[in-house]
DNA sequence: CAAGTATTACCG
DNA sequence: GGTAATACTTGA
């Protein structure tokens, strides 16, 4: 990687672990000045054109010097990516063993990935015309309730100027065409804005903090200007959201950027209100709804510093800034950080990764940290920060194991539980039941023959959904119409298990009264379908909400003061060693949605375990108790975090085919490499759309130890003939085992 | 032996 | 991963 050297290392999106050698363009315009990693080129790749970009010089050729192509052209005049954050993308790359060239490009938006040029457009914005249209004409009416409804938010602004983060900001969607009408007519006017429409005064100021959130703000200023980690421990409603406000506010104030992560955008829109009102203009939010060019546009902000906050899920965590000074995890222990697919990487270890690379804070923020980050508070590598309090000196709620061990059932739920369910729908109030399997029945069997309806793809049992009368498989997605009797022997089909669907009828059955709503992927599919449910649970529509884990992230509902997790069974005893941490994380969070500072409310677990001493702990004696009794556990099985995996997954149509690659993949790693080898083994889901599916785990006390074998140990695997015959996968740092 | 299909090699 | 070259069937 030779400054200026006669050739060029170019990433190219590629499977393949590797860059590429290229001459410089022929071109005379470009072929004098040096380029620099980080810009884009297009270049004859095989039989046709890729998009690369540049990654550094060389002076050696890996390939014989005639065989070399040479650069068809630049994309970019200069480089589109700062070198600190190629530097990360290298660094994630080499760290999750994925292909460079995959690892740069999933990280662009699409535009840029396919070649567009990388130009940001001048902000604009409307502000409302004092002088009214050139000519009369009505103002708009009943028949444009859109623009009546933006010309009326323009003219109470009035003289400010508000761009579309404000208009979205208050409240109204869909809101381009109706504007573009009204900019017709003359109702408003389009201004093109230059640097001090920032300045616009926020909609909101800032709370008051208590005692906890001000020495947490202030070790968080304490800690500006070089790395460090906090862990921000808080229930909900304990008021860290106030925390990352002002402390986003305050590294703002030192011409600084933030970066805030979050699971999931739709799922916490108090969250993205409350920042959209503090920082207005300033901010760019990154989420799934944004068209392709939107997200280009909005990512070229957070590089070229028009946007001092960025918000955003697993993948804004590679967006570029200008000159970052925060980040902020929020909910660090969500699994979906961890991409699940392709590029591996976990968005809260990178960011992590990122803050000490740019020496900058991070702040990670959980009611129910991981217990990774519970053991680096615990070690003096975090600065643990906790915020002890319901904001409004209001009590927890209590957590009340149920045991349903020979008590009459009612479908999911035990008489007893529906008794409470009853009692406190006379009471006036609203419950909220968690299940976390959508669809009416996870089986159908026939009574007769045994026969049950499997995906034959996946070799697992497909849910049955009442209400669409279809069979589905939840793991790859395929489904079919239900048979009305058993195809093998015309039985009778019996429904076994339950899910939300189920759960609802059930409820519908047992409380009449009761107004149910069920909140899950399927009573959600339509957009917009998540809101108005709900505004419906929060209107109080409803007296018990039923739902998935959906209801467990972010939403909060103040009237509700009982809460069921109906089946708690599965975390106890999963093969998974993660699942007892993720079940107990749920129920907290779960609790946490719950009551206000009067009724903390009841939360009630069902389970066939009442005895189970960890579910014991966490219900007795709290979360912090939980995870350092897990932790003890964790450590005497060496289990993470008290030692780091690797996962090699393969599948082949033939299980045979797997097996070996793995076996002979085994044989690779060097007897010098100190790390524990477990498989090949069968996945946990053995068979998937028709592939039989086998793994390989890695295991090592020290991180280091592991890494320093991945790389050379994978170039060996790349070259096995048997690797042909299957496809493989490697998770560095695996957070579900299947 | 040509056309069609599965397998393998390579990408700079 | 995608594509092109190659090996291997198959049917006349």
């Amino acid at each position: 990687m030779t400054p200026g050297g006669r050739y060029l290392l170019i990433a190219l999106a590629t499977p393949l672990r590797r860059l590429f050698t290229y001459l410089p363009p022929a071109d005379p315009d470009t072929a004098g000045t040096a380029l620099q990693p980080g810009q884009r080129v297009i270049v004859p790749f095989g039989s046709r054109r890729r998009v690369g970009s540049i990654m550094g010089h060389s002076n050696e050729a890996v390939v014989d010097a005639g065989r070399l192509k040479r650069i068809s052209s630049v994309i970019d005049e200069q480089s589109i990516l700062p070198d600190s954050h190629l530097a990360l993308l290298r660094w994630a790359s080499d760290y999750y063993q994925h292909p460079v060239g995959e690892a740069v490009f999933t990280s662009l938006p699409a535009r840029l990935r396919q070649g567009a040029p990388a130009i940001l457009d001048v902000p604009r914005g409307w502000q409302f015309n004092p002088d009214g249209p050139a000519v009369d004409m009505p103002r708009p009416g009943a028949r444009a309730p859109r623009q009546a409804e933006l010309l009326a938010l323009f003219e109470n602004r009035y003289p400010a100027t508000l761009t579309a983060t404000d208009i979205a900001a208050a409240g109204i969607g869909n809101w381009r065409a109706p504007l573009k009408a009204l900019a017709e007519r003359g109702w408003v006017r389009e201004v093109a804005l230059n640097d001090r429409y920032r300045e616009s005064p926020p909609l909101e100021q800032p709370l008051t903090l208590n005692r906890y959130q001000q020495q947490a703000l202030a070790a968080i200023r304490d800690s500006f200007g070089r790395h460090r980690a906090h862990l921000l421990e808080g229930v909900t409603g304990s008021g860290k959201t106030e925390v990352y406000l002002q402390a986003t506010a305050a590294v703002l104030e030192q011409g600084r950027q933030c970066l805030l992560l979050l699971p999931e955008i739709a799922l916490t829109p108090q969250l993205v209100r409350r920042f959209e009102r503090r920082f207005g203009p300033r901010l760019a939010i990154l989420h799934s709804g944004l068209t392709d060019t939107d997200r280009c546009q909005a990512w070229l902000r957070a590089r070229d510093g028009s946007a001092d906050v960025v918000l955003g899920t697993r993948s804004a965590v590679w967006t570029p800034l200008k000159n970052p000074g925060l980040i902020i995890v929020d909910e660090e222990h969500d699994l979906s950080y961890k991409q699940q697919d392709g590029f591996r990487y976990h968005a809260r270890d990178v960011a992590i990764m990122r803050a000490y690379r740019e020496s900058i804070p991070i702040v990670l923020g959980s009611a129910t940290p991981s217990l990774e980050s519970l053991l680096n508070a615990g070690q003096g590598r975090y600065e643990y920060l906790p915020l002890p309090e319901r904001a409004g000196t209001a009590k927890s709620p209590d957590l009340h194991v149920l045991d349903i061990r020979q008590s009459p059932m009612r479908g999911a739920l035990s008489e007893g539980f529906l008794k409470m369910l009853d009692d406190n729908l006379a009471a006036g109030r609203q419950s909220l039941l968690f299940l976390n399997r959508r669809g009416f029945a996870p089986v159908l069997l026939c009574h007769e023959c045994g026969w049950t309806a499997t995906c034959h793809r996946c070799d697992t049992a497909m849910t049955y959904h009442k209400q669409r009368q279809r069979l589905c498989c939840h793991h790859c997605g395929h489904e079919h119409r239900r048979p009305d009797t058993c195809p093998g022997c015309g039985g009778k089909l019996i429904e076994v298990g339950h899910g939300t669907e189920r759960l609802e009828q059930t409820l519908a059955e047992a409380l009449p009264a009761a107004r149910i709503l069920r909140i899950d992927r399927d009573s959600t599919r339509r957009r917009g379908a998540l809101e108005d449910l709900l505004r419906s649970a929060h209107s109080g529509e409803a007296d018990i909400l039923v739902g998935t884990q959906m209801l467990a992230k972010g939403h909060h509902f103040p009237s509700v003061s009982l809460v069921g997790i109906v089946e708690a069974d599965g975390g106890l005893f999963s093969t998974d060693f993660r699942a007892l941490e993720h079940l107990a994380q749920l129920i907290v969070q779960v609790s946490g949605r719950a009551g206000r500072a009067e009724h903390p409310g009841t939360v009630v677990i069902q389970t066939h375990h009442p005895d189970h001493p960890l579910l014991r702990t966490l219900t007795e004696d709290g979360y912090p108790a939980f995870a350092k009794a897990a932790l003890a556990e964790r450590e005497m099985l060496q289990l993470p975090p008290y030692s780091y995996l690797a996962l090699m997954r393969a599948e082949a149509k033939q299980s045979a085919a797997a097996e070996r690659f793995l076996q002979e993949a085994r044989q690779l790693i060097p007897d010098t490499a100190d790390v524990e080898v477990l498989g090949p083994v069968p996945a946990p889901r053995p068979r998937r759309s028709g592939y039989q599916r086998l793994q390989l785990l890695l295991q090592s006390p020290q991180r280091p130890r592991l890494q320093r074998i991945l790389g050379g140990w994978l170039d060996g695997v790349e070259q096995l003939k048997s690797a042909r015959h299957v496809r493989w996968s490697i998770d560095v740092d695996p957070q579900e085992m299947g």
